[in-house]
DNA sequence: AATTATTTACGAAAAATATCGTAGATAAAA
DNA sequence: TTTTATCTACGATATTTTTCGTAAATAATT
C-alpha cells in the first residue's frame, strides 16, 4: 500500500514521535502526544491515526505481540526534505534564498551558527564545482530507524 | 472581523497572487491562479474564496463600483514569517538553522545565490557586532524578489 | 472463574476545506 | 429596449482531516 502523498499535520506529528522516540505503542505515542500539544488526545484517535498512515505506508508495525509496535517507515531527513520543498514552492515560489534570508533574518542567529552555515556554503561551493547531489543534515538525529529498539514500558 | 488563524493553503495562494498583481479583480486572480496551476478553478470558486478571505479580514475591498476590487491586507513578510516559523516549529522542532541546511543542501543554489547569501551574513555580523545603532532589520530585503506591494484600499 | 483493564478493529460523526450551481442585480451591446 | 454578458450573494455538495464511541478479543487481577 505504498502511498505518495504527503503526511498531514497530524500525522507528521505522530513520525515526529517515532523519529524521536524509536519505535512505539500507540500508547506511549498518545501520552507523548497529549505532553507537546498540552491537551488531551483520546487513545483511539492516536490508535486511528497510526492504523491509517499504516494502512499510507508511512508507518511499519510488528504485531507478534497483541500489543502493536510501530516505527517510522519513511525517513525523517527524506520526509521533512519533501515538506520543506512543497513549502518553498507554496509561500516562497521556489525560491530557497529568500526562504532562508527570512529565515536567518528573523532569529538572532548567533556568530557560531553564521560560521557554521559559512562553513556550510563552502563545502556546498566545492560541490557544485565537481557535479553532485549533495546532501546534508544527517547526524543531528539520533537516528535509530531500523525497527530493533522497542521502547515498551 | 479580525482573524488571527492562518491562512489555507488555497488561500495563501490567492494572497500570493494579491501581492505580485496588486489589488485586482476576483476575475483576474481566477485568470491568474488557473494559470499558475496549470488546472481549470470555477469563477464562482475564487469568488467564494475571496468573500471568506475577506470575512476572516485577510483582503480587503473596494465595492464603489459593480465589479468589486480587492487587495490582501495582511503584509506578504509578516505572513510568511509567521507562516515560516509556525513550520519550522512543526517540522524542525524550531531549528531555523537546520531548516536552512536542508534548504541550501537540497536546492542546487548556484553560484551566485551563494554569493549573496554570503554577503548578507556579512550584514548580519555586522549588526551583530556594534549592535547599539541598529535599524534597518525591516526593510531590507535584498534578495526579496516580489516585494513591490500593492496596497490601495 | 469472574471481574477489570487494555487493546485492536470498525464505523461513523464532527470539523475544516474546497468546489460549484443558481438566482437576481447591473451593466454593456445590439 | 430587449438581449446578452458579467458579477455578487447564497446555499449546497463534495472532499479531506480529525475525533471518538462501541464491540470483541485478550490479558491481568482478584
Amino acid at each position: 500500500m505504498k502511498n505518495n502523498s504527503k503526511p498531514t499535520e497530524s500525522e507528521l506529528e505522530i513520525l515526529q514521535v517515532l523519529w524521536e522516540l524509536g519505535a512505539s505503542t500507540v500508547r506511549t505515542v498518545n501520552e507523548d502526544l497529549c505532553k507537546r500539544k498540552g491537551t488531551e488526545i483520546g487513545y483511539t484517535t492516536t490508535l486511528k491515526f497510526m492504523q491509517m498512515m499504516h494502512e499510507k505506508g508511512f508507518i511499519s508495525r510488528n504485531n507478534d505481540a497483541k500489543t502493536h509496535i510501530y516505527a517510522a517507515a519513511i525517513a525523517e531527513s527524506d520526509t521533512k526534505k519533501q515538506l520543506l520543498d512543497r513549502f518553498v514552492d507554496n509561500v516562497f515560489r521556489g525560491s530557497a534564498m529568500n526562504l532562508v534570508m527570512q529565515a536567518l533574518g528573523g532569529k538572532k542567529s548567533n556568530a557560531e551558527e553564521i560560521t557554521e552555515i559559512r562553513r556550510f556554503l563552502d563545502e556546498m561551493e566545492a560541490e557544485n564545482d565537481k557535479n553532485s547531489n549533495n546532501i546534508a543534515n544527517e547526524g543531528k538525529n539520533k537516528g535509530n530507524n531500523s525497527d530493533n529498539s522497542n521502547n515498551l514500558k
